[in-house]
DNA sequence: AACTGTGAATTGTTTCACAGCT
DNA sequence: AGCTGTGAAACAATTCACAGTT
């Protein structure tokens, strides 16, 4: 169906030596970028916490083990924010990625799988630092349904649309088994969700618009065997 | 430059294709790779499940939204295990891969921090499919030394050079608070260790040889909240 | 002097296209 | 036919280097 290679295709009139800063979401950032954006924005809590009022680049990157260069072009991405000779204003900084971050209001969540990593995760603290709610629990377990769960009522999945909707959610923590992620992804995304946090070994088929970040700790494991194997070579050590 | 047919130079016979060409760690995959491969260990699990014997490139990247290619890249790194015409003997792949991977033994594992979380990790079914013991658990709670949890004692962090050394591990599960996060990763390189888990949601500071993998809640849910942010406008959200 | 913002250079990764095998 | 393995091209990310600002 793709026929024979077009030819190289005319130069477009890329017009993108010249951004400014815009008025806030009229390019979507790297991935790469969204992702130390928010690491930016925790250390700059913690800096704020030390009551330091600027920071340069420099020491921004320094606490994060990233070069300085980096840190300028990843805040430059979306505007002009840091002062020459000065650094960044911490307060306005921490202001500033919070907005573009869409962590300046509350988001509520949908978890759905409430076995034992899904409570862990209710009971993590981390989550409403930046104003995640988890708002409604789901779980296809009949002995749970019903059920309060830290003063969450457990509705059934087939309820998921109807609950998530009337919650206003647009982001889900999946926490069930592999074998049903899939079809609770497509429930949710029928509930109108468009993120999803997904602890399920499994790839998610979604459509284009949803995005999904997969916490996949086997995968993680393995990355640390095939490093902690190259370090020793083949050489057991177990004894 | 390759229009007219150079004859194919071996470099080396390399007839068992067993990397490690000079002394151990010459050829490093990058990190991209390794993280795919994990996935296709998993995926051809699955198609072993389902009785399928050989797969293709195109079929394997389909049921991971992977190009075909890249699939024969990731794997081509590592040498020739494709046969032209019939494709990937899944058996074979798997037993392949698990050693590249490093997961066709045991590895053992400190879980550092016994609250939610880990706990939660403890129960976790997935650790153990490829190897990974949860062998030894660290808290600095005294109300919680001494007891056991899933039938391990909970030891002292004071204790982690020992017992970590004892039980021959190399990788550990760090679940502790932020703050303490630093002064655990330290301990746990003394002991040896040379693979962390990071679940603390801050960056740790560790020797060059020791790989860190960062599982940072937060940051994930700030990533979907920019996402989700950026997709604003006719939201058609009961509302 | 100290620091940012940014074009240019470098490095890394993905996709393409095709020779060659079964 | 169908498929792999791989050089080359295209694309993306990172680092360098320095003009320009305070």
């Amino acid at each position: 169906m793709t026929g024979t290679g077009p030819p190289p295709p005319p130069p477009e009139p890329s017009a993108s030596d010249d951004f400014g800063p815009d008025d806030g979401a009229s390019k979507v950032a790297p991935r790469a970028v969204v992702g130390r954006v928010a690491l930016y924005l925790r250390q700059l809590e913690q800096f704020q916490r030390q009551k330091l009022e600027t920071v340069s680049s420099q020491k921004l990157g320094e606490a994060l083990n990233l070069g300085a260069a980096q840190v300028r072009k990843d805040l430059a991405f979306f505007g002009q924010f840091g002062r020459p000779g000065i650094g960044y204003d911490i307060g306005e900084l921490i202001e500033l990625l919070r907005k573009i971050l869409g962590v300046n209001r509350e988001w509520p969540l949908a978890l759905i799988g409430v076995g034992n990593l899904g409570r862990a995760l209710l009971h993590y603290k981390g989550f409403q630092d930046h104003g995640f709610r988890i708002r409604c629990l789901f779980d296809k377990n009949e002995a749970l349904i019903g059920q309060k769960v830290e003063n969450l009522p457990v509705h059934s999945i087939e309820d998921l649309e109807r609950v998530a909707r009337g919650e206003s959610v647009r982001l889900a923590v999946i926490c069930v088994p592999g074998d049903e992620a899939q079809s609770v992804a497509d429930r949710a995304v029928a509930a109108g969700v468009i993120g999803i946090l997904n602890f399920a070994p499994v790839a998610l088929n979604v459509p284009e618009k949803v995005e999904v970040v997969a916490v996949d700790l086997g995968i993680h494991l393995e990355h640390l065997a095939y490093h902690a194997r190259n370090l020793r070579g083949g050489i057991p050590c177990a004894g």
